[in-house]
DNA sequence: CATCATTTGTGCGTATGTATC
DNA sequence: AGATACATACGCACAAATGAT
């Protein structure tokens, strides 16, 4: 069959590597058509699947999407805007979802289903990757928080807003009126109030951020509105004793191709604290943690 | 012929949701092996191809690898290493490559092909992306600094090596010393003296860290070392002057897989710099900027 | 409004090559 | 050497979305 047999230039790849240079060199403006199936069969004499199994590449990189009936396109991407990470030992900054805070920093609509508070909360328990995170063993109670944010459509390109979801984690034992109905519904709808008690109880903290990226699940893909393949950034951040013992854990979910991660001493000289909401919003900050 | 038709119950979807969702469950536990494809379609009464589409679709999505004549196994997460960004403006620190500096943070070998210079330096014409990033037209002279370091086998799950590439782009204009034949062999050599060129010459700067990250390309899964679908993350830092113009733009590009990303307040209390470099490496610090 | 050409989506069967055990 | 498993590639058929006629 004489089959070109080196893996190296599998023809598919010869086709995907050629395409690919050609977008990132522009001679495929984003946003505009890539040839259709049937133009890069004729031009590289090869049966369909092999052609399509070169966009599927283009696609799973996140160069290119497909419109079922209309052809293949380059994907353009979004301007970035900025999520801040501070260092200081500040809570009240420091707490995510701090309803003023986050709604002055850009956020349209800061409503999850219409529903009233800020974070959905309930008490669950460990599964293996959280039990890690908190030091605790799988099964061990947690109280589980959650929250999603959508930043009101843009300049996006193809409508879908911008969203950000907070998850955060917290070793049960160490917050026992969350059982408390009165405060539980205060936590729920001030997180300020959340971690003010976690302060009060455990006295002074250390708080830790880290941050990296994977790809994209599926799941994730659809509650965080991104239509293609895409990384997330994971923004970690735990609250520990002085002893490293976890308290809580705050794990932000933004997707990469619409955010990127600065720090509070690039904004010129005046500290973040100084500026205002606008001022912040016109430097493109979403989100301060 | 009685296909589903509805693509959102399409056969191979459905086997790759009932993967997806093993895998994360622990079912298949990481390292382990799925299913061969012939089980697959015994199991699914589906044909090759419908397997095949779906277990490359786990495998762009991170959470599977295949080795041919062998099978496809779950993909294990390595332990992440940390890279450390610091606030101040230290050029001394943060220079890219300065040779103690990285060697002392773990990296075995800081060589690059045998050769001596710790970068390649080169005097090219900005592209469209590195003319954004600088500020330039395109086709602008630029000088273009490359250089990639490995940190030697760790307990890496394929024996391949975590690597960082580091490219620097420079306007051209702003250092007319380049072109003298000694000083560009000392530039090479030395990242510290191109940094403290740039700096006596442009008097005080301001420098701003932002990091994103992206699904790497397949020429980037080469250079970077990385096995399998990744996002990479992108640290990119700006000299500047006061007024915001760029002077120089260093960007790391690092596998997400094996890197995170931190702050200098989060070491103990210890300024990072009074630690001895076996203190970071403890630490798991590979990297300063 | 219906029809048609174009384009992509899903799926089958088959053949051959190559790596691993 | 043989069995197993994955990689590449072809041809074919039909479904479904799109846009123009």
């Amino acid at each position: 069959m004489e089959i070109s047999t080196d893996d190296k230039d599998a023809r598919w790849r010869v086709i995907a590597t050629d395409l690919r240079a050609a977008i990132l060199d522009g001679r495929y403006p984003p946003g505009g058509a890539l040839p259709s199936e049937p133009e890069l069969v004729r031009k590289y004499d090869v049966s369909r699947p092999t052609v399509r199994k070169a966009i599927e590449t283009l696609v799973s990189e996140g160069l290119a999407y497909v419109m079922r009936g209309r052809g293949s396109f380059v994907r353009p991407m979004p301007e970035r805007r900025t999520i801040l990470i501070t260092d200081r030992d500040r809570p009240d900054l420091a707490a995510p979802g701090n309803h003023p805070d986050v709604q002055a920093f850009g956020w349209d609509l800061a409503q999850r289903d219409h529903e009233a508070p800020l974070f959905t909360g309930e008490k669950t328990t460990a599964n293996r990757n959280v039990a890690v995170l908190l030091g605790v063993r799988s099964g061990h109670p947690v109280i589980h928080r959650r929250s999603l944010w959508h930043r009101g459509h843009t300049a996006a390109v193809h409508g879908a807003s911008a969203r950000l979801e907070i998850n955060s984690y917290t070793n049960a034992d160490l917050l026992p009126a969350w059982d408390d109905p009165k405060r539980h519904a205060q936590y729920r709808k001030r997180p300020d109030f959340f971690y003010q008690s976690l302060t009060r109880e455990h006295g002074p903290v250390r708080w830790m951020t880290l941050t990296t990226a994977r790809i994209a699940y599926e799941d994730e893909r659809t509650t965080l509105g991104m239509d293609y393949a895409e990384a997330v950034l994971i923004i970690r951040r735990t609250m520990a004793h002085p002893n490293g013992h976890p308290i809580e854990v705050t794990e932000v979910k933004a997707p990469a191709n619409r955010y990127e991660i600065g720090h509070h001493r690039e904004l010129a000289d005046a500290p973040e604290a100084d500026l205002t909401p606008q001022e912040l919003a016109d430097n493109g900050i979403d989100l301060v943690i």
